[in-house]
RNA sequence: GGCGCUGUAGCUCAAUUGGUUAGAGUCCCGGACUGUCGAUCCGGAGGUUGCGGGUUCGAGUCCCGUCAGCGUCGCCA
């Protein structure tokens, strides 16, 4: 080892003693005579100092030291002068005399530092990702992020699950996301595509009898991305059997519980607080809500059928919806040109026709453009739907379910933060549960599975799925946090008479459906114990437990929005010959195309 | 693919209704200083305002196109 002890660890335990330290230069203060040097490590920092007694040698080579320099010293530990702790600093209450210095690496005058006050663009982070991560900020978060793994790992080992990898080269089944493709060598004109999820996989470790598993799994999905979503990302992928949905959701109270405990302090109350998916729409207009706050969706269809307004009135004729939110005290704060950004969201976003509003004034009136098409009895009924008081401000959807959800949802999430109606370091931890099984497709009458097409309907909806599919629902449960999904999973179906018929509303005859999964409908003949998990979207924990909004700060080396790496530049060319192993040819409408940053940073030269 | 925000010195940001030589802090270079910890002080360097076009007597500012980053809708079983 080059260095005894790390920078974060030299107390007053150690004085007299003589120690190697090794590190960055992090800050340099030179005061002509004495000279101090912040040395940094990933375990802290500790003040180097320089005395003018020193050897010329020394002090020549101190000349020469720049910011991120990487150097060795030799020195003695003494206690500060007394008033000249630092207490910011772990080893704020000792100094490291120098009695010899090496260096062991230059550094070229970086584009930022690490210490610096104003965080740079995130494309500079991205471009030199080897410095943003010396940032403290970064180290912590992917210090954070390991706990959380170690953790999550500690309490599956105490539960007696076995850690299992499976294939990253695996094939392609068309439903769901866009895959990632590899060509195989071999086969040519065949493909492999990177797992969006160990699904299959673990279901079959079930069907092999390791009844309890769990992985670490790097998963792939062709997308376009959002602030919560990467292009790669880590779930904890995790398969029981003999269980159903209860002891799955226990399973992961208790490792929520664990986390929260270790990682936050916090103490968390089983069981965690469960929600129909059916609630979550009707209050929330959303599957995943955040719980921290109120303001939930209040039906007022039936008002709105009886009253004189023409858009409310036949939206509530046309079967549809009329539905709002009251935004407690929001008025004041709410002018024409706010409420008018919030109606453009919802039309332009969602596609709404409008939103409505009423104030309430302080006479406790109603105040609305359109107030004037109500009676004085329709908004009395209306201030009492919605428990309206002087300073509130009421917003109205009147449209289908869908766009009414849609809507409200944007407007309670965005108010939410502007009104400041939660503590945004509050964590509320919760279940949606009983998901649809189906859901309508776009363009067809037929069904789509709302999860995955392996999914068991609850046990007192079976007989539903012959009679009125659409309603029946599933052994699905979403674990949500803060707002986030944070993971999901369902009870899967071992019954292949089930699994038949289930295929059958998908669409997918026998033929296809053995085509596409075959070798699982085979494995499910060969004594499939019931089984049901979990995955959970570890980055989105890392996030939320970090309280950051966004996940590319959870991980090490993330893609931008366009799922490129800055830092290496893939995705890129390859050589002709590696495609002509592969039995490639790119098509001459694309070409050897140059990447837009390459034509961009050619055209600043 | 749609909508929106952003792009000015190495970095973080200013620049009034379009108006003189595009400024500040920081970083960098040089100098001073023996107790700082965001060190301080003095001096200096540093710009094709992302790129291309247009309007105008005049464009960092307005318009069109384009590229990049971010946010969002679609999408994400």
């Amino acid at each position: 080892m080059l260095r005894t002890h790390t920078c974060g660890e030299l107390t007053l335990e150690n004085i007299g003693q003589t120690a190697t330290l090794c590190g960055w230069v992090d800050t340099i203060r030179d005061f002509g005579g004495v000279t101090f040097i912040d040395l940094r490590d990933r375990y802290g920092r500790t003040q180097v100092v320089f005395n003018p007694d020193s050897t010329q040698e020394v002090l020549a080579e101190m000349g020469k030291l720049k910011n991120e320099y990487v150097i060795k010293v030799v020195g003695e530990v003494r206690p500060r002068p007394d008033g000249q702790t630092n207490k910011k600093l772990a080893t704020g209450e000792v100094e490291f005399v120098v009695s010899d210095l090496e260096i062991l690496n230059e550094c070229k005058t970086p584009p930022f530092v690490p210490g610096q006050k104003d965080v740079p663009g995130e494309d500079l982070r991205l471009k030199h990702r080897y410095l943003d991560l010396r940032r403290e900020k970064m180290l912590q978060t992917l210090q954070l992020r390991s706990r959380i793994i170690k953790t999550m790992r500690d309490y599956c080992a105490d539960n007696n699950f076995i850690d299992i990898e499976t294939p990253i080269l695996g094939r392609s089944t068309p439903e769901g996301a866009r895959d990632y493709l590899v060509p195989s060598r071999v086969f040519k004109g065949k493909f492999y595509a990177l797992p969006q999820s160990p699904q299959i996989y673990k279901q079959i470790m079930m069907i092999a009898g390791y009844d309890r598993y769990i992985q670490v799994a790097r998963c792939f999905r062709d997308e376009d991305l959002r602030a919560d979503r990467q292009p790669e990302f880590t779930q904890l992928d995790l398969e029981m059997s003999f269980v159903d949905s209860d002891d799955v959701i226990g399973m992961i109270d208790g490792m929520m519980q664990r986390l929260a405990k270790e990682l936050l302090g916090l103490d968390l109350q089983l069981p965690l607080q469960r929600l129909t998916y059916d609630e979550a729409m009707t209050r929330f207009g959303h599957d995943a809500p955040d719980l921290r706050f109120g303001m939930e969706i209040v039906d007022v269809t039936d008002l709105a059928s009886a009253c004189g307004f023409g858009v409310f009135k036949s939206t509530a004729e046309a079967g549809k919806f009329v539905r709002g939110v009251n935004a407690k005290g929001a008025a004041p704060m709410y002018s024409r040109k706010r409420i008018d950004e919030l109606t453009n969201m919802v039309k332009d976003d969602f596609g709404a026709k409008g939103l409505a509003w009423f104030r309430c004034e302080e006479d406790g009136s109603l105040f609305s453009p359109i107030a004037k098409f109500f009676t004085e009895e329709e908004l009395a009924d209306l201030k009492i739907r919605f428990d309206a008081e002087p300073g509130d401000l009421l917003l109205l959807i009147a449209d289908t379910w869908d766009i009414s959800c849609k809507g409200l949802y944007s407007i309670r999430k965005r108010m939410g933060v502007e009104l400041e109606l939660y503590d945004p370091k509050e964590m509320h931890f919760s279940w949606v549960v009983e998901f649809p099984m189906f859901e309508r497709g776009d363009e067809t009458e037929r069904w789509n599975a709302m999860h995955h097409p392996f999914t068991a309907p609850r046990d007192q909806d079976l007989d539903q799925l012959d009679s009125d599919a659409g309603k029946t629902r599933a052994k699905a449960y979403d674990l949500v946090i803060n707002g986030y999904e944070a993971g999901g999973g369902t009870i899967r179906i071992h019954d292949s008479g089930i699994q038949q018929k289930v295929f059958g509303l998908l669409g997918l005859d026998e033929e296809s459906a053995q085509e596409r999964f075959g070798f699982l409908l085979d494995a499910l003949k060969y004594g499939a114990p019931p089984h049901g998990g979990i995955a959970l979207g570890i980055d989105r924990v890392v996030m939320l437990f970090a309280g950051l909004d966004n996940i590319r700060d959870c991980i090490a080396f993330p893609k931008t929005q366009k799922a490129y790496d800055m830092m290496t530049e893939a995705p890129n060319v390859v050589e002709n010959l590696q495609l002509e192993d592969l039995g490639i040819e790119i098509s001459k409408l694309i070409g050897n195309q140059k990447t837009d940053s390459e034509e961009q940073s050619e055209g600043t030269q």
